[in-house]
DNA sequence: TTTTAAAGTGTCACAAAGTGTCGAAAAGTG
DNA sequence: CACTTTTCGACACTTTGTGACACTTTAAAA
């Protein structure tokens, strides 16, 4: 009701648009809403609602642009950065570069994590289940260490 | 709405006129006007509403002359400088002076920054991408450092 | 001054990208 | 199994991006 959960197989059509389950939107319409902020990382799309980018934002914003390697961390930073990505109808449209990045054709998994949207391709999903599946209960240790 | 975001692949004209995507004029129209200044830097052209150019002039002329090293600087600064440059009709030309300096023939890349705009040649920002894309995570804890 | 070339501008038409809507199929529910 | 909800593709429509081309302005040369 109120936080991203689960795992879906959905289909992207030919103008690139998926179709949001209406789980999602269920969260969208009850915490957040129709705009959303897509961003590249490890292959996937992320996808954060308005709210919960602005955190995200609010700290790049901050460094000076006086020095090259802020400059150089910003180019990086929004050039992964699609913003104002609206909710249409249940349906949002993923920008052709970022249907490049993420290998998105077909078959695509949404993947629901707490206050985001994860959009996989489903074959590098796959992939990345199988050979990182087993290692859950190493990194869960990792993890325990980090805080 | 109110910020730039994103990369996008365009062509500039035979002129050397660049047409703008429709996101980045409908954040101009939102937040500022068609008066544009350009700026060469990094081996690209910054695109600053005029309102984002007066907080970063303001900075440097806020350093004391008194210092030969500022008197430099600033020599640099405003020769780098373009200003004036008006939006019309979607449409920006960029001086040739420019093109040149970033090396613009057909293919471009703009990318959108928060305020501004940058416009590479597509060669160079492929390379940039290339070279730095993988340092992301890196830099990233870098930044975590400085703020 | 007049002529000529170069730089810059306005507009249009076509192609490509993005949007709205609907009905059929599939999935979920009591 | 019926009924509701959700997902998905189809298709028409709108908006945006691009190149072409004629026109205007500016600068330089005769």
């Amino acid at each position: 009701m109120f936080s991203f959960s689960g795992t879906y197989h959905v289909f992207i059509d030919t103008k690139g648009r998926i179709n949001l389950p209406s789980k999602f939107i269920e969260v969208l319409n009850n915490r957040y809403n129709n705009t959303l902020v897509l961003f590249k990382i490890d292959d996937c799309i992320v996808i954060y609602p308005e709210k919960e980018w602005e955190v995200y934002e609010e700290k790049v914003l901050r460094l000076s642009s006086m020095k090259k390697n802020v400059r150089d961390y910003r180019r990086i930073f929004y050039s992964r950065v699609q913003k104002d990505c609206i909710l249409k109808h249940g349906k949002i449209l993923i920008p052709q570069s970022l249907r490049e990045y993420a290998n998105l054709n077909r078959e695509v998994v949404l993947l629901g994590a707490s206050t985001i949207i994860e959009i996989w391709s489903k074959e590098i999903w796959d992939e990345f289940i199988a050979n990182n599946d087993d290692k859950f209960e190493e990194l869960a240790e990792e993890m325990a260490n980090l805080g």
